[in-house]
DNA sequence: CCAAAAGTGTTAACAGTACACCCATGG
DNA sequence: CCATGGGTGTACTGTTAACACTTTTGG
């Protein structure tokens, strides 16, 4: 099949979030290059296309882990790439057509302090959520950071996604501020016990010996389970 | 931004579903051209890309309810097109690189009749969904239709995406039948009245003058309201 | 010893489920 | 007049939300 059609660019973007203190964070690069130069944007690039039917290139999570560790040296392999959507409309690059496959992850705050820039960005800097309302932000990626906000908020609340979002060993208390910081209501700390020791039940995850993290009183500290017996519901 | 890199194709595929005499039903087309010649896949085509920057072609909906209403001859608007994902495995095209963009939509029953092939189809037909096991299905799209087919499951569980499968006046049987084809499981006719009645209250659909449709007793018709007042739950 | 956070107990409210039952009507 | 599907009542269940309460421990 011969193209006589032009083609578009195809790139991925990556929405990288973490709790740093009790606050969600969105994980930005400063653009060095036009347009929106100066403006801030999701890490991203484009997805490499191979060069005939033999050599087709990378798939599109390779693509998305590739530029985040490219563009904020994040490794794969410590944040557990999903895919969000493909954004494309017209006009939405300057340039040229560019369709880009949105993508979104979670890094553990213990990964997050090693986030430097990489050679196609500026800086790279953790944004407090609320806080993103004031940046210049490049291209539609506001949109793309709306639809992942809705996305991480979902996901935690529904599909477990908390898992990526600990430090290795956690307190129940520092896990509820993670959902506190992601749903932005105060929970319950009784109610979210329960339920937590209800995961713990099925296999989801362990307390660990050691014990005490931060506060007054010794908490029991929790890691997860490398795959819950039971399915979680 | 010169690209020095092979550019991929980027097509949208779609997947049309539909409740028919209460069996839920894919839209398919017969293949007439290489590769997959004469294997069934999902209605879809290349997203038009414009010449420069000030023509930069359609919006990728826009791409797939063109190429739905060119290949089975369903008018837009009347249907709700959704996007379900990238998918853009290296090699799901044996001849070059292509990214697809899926997308689904609801056809409502009365639509459904006046589908026939367009241009790049020898055929388009309804499958009933456990019946397309037996069909040679070309590319990925059986990895789509998995995931289309879940992705409806929760957007008529959760979203009230029953709305786009009714016909124009329904009965609240009729609406469980589609209920009941969605989800593979009988549901309690009582039960579900009452949790339809609610949605009546909230005002998403009000009762018609007209009744009774089919079985023994007359049943009251509902029709849909255009925007709920109440956002639904 | 006291404030703050860990952890326990109890209850009301609600939604989902199951199922028994009455009603209207086409054949 | 009766089988069938439309439509009503109700009891039981498990989950969630709210909140009062006890325990531990660093300062």
């Amino acid at each position: 099949m011969a193209e006589k059609y032009p083609l578009p660019s195809v790139t991925v973007d990556i929405a990288a979030w973490a709790v740093l203190e009790s606050d969600l964070k969105i994980l930005l690069i400063r653009r060095k290059v036009s347009p929106f130069l100066g403006a801030w944007a999701l890490p991203g690039g484009f997805v490499r296309v191979g060069t005939g039917p033999d050599d087709q290139g990378e798939d599109l999570h390779e693509a998305a882990e590739r530029e985040l560790r490219e563009e904020t040296h994040l490794r794969a392999g410590a944040v557990s790439m999903q895919q969000l959507g493909a954004f494309g409309s017209a006009g939405r690059d300057p340039r040229t057509r560019v369709i880009t496959i949105a993508h979104w992850c979670s890094v553990r705050p213990e990964l997050a302090a090693y986030v430097r820039a990489g050679s196609d960005a500026e800086q790279a800097a953790w944004f407090s959520w609320p806080k993103i309302d004031d940046v210049e932000i490049a291209f539609d990626h506001r949109t793309i950071l709306d639809h992942a906000r809705e996305r991480l908020r979902d996901a935690i609340a529904h599909e477990g996604a908390d898992r990526d979002l600990t430090p290795e060993r956690f307190s129940i208390a520092e896990l509820r501020a993670i959902h506190e910081a992601s749903s932005g209501a105060p929970i319950d700390p009784a109610n979210f016990r329960r339920h937590f020791l209800a995961r713990v039940a099925a296999g989801e995850a362990v307390a660990t010996s050691g014990a005490r993290v931060t506060g007054r009183r010794r908490a029991v500290v929790y890691e997860w389970q490398r795959a819950g017996l039971n399915p979680a519901s």
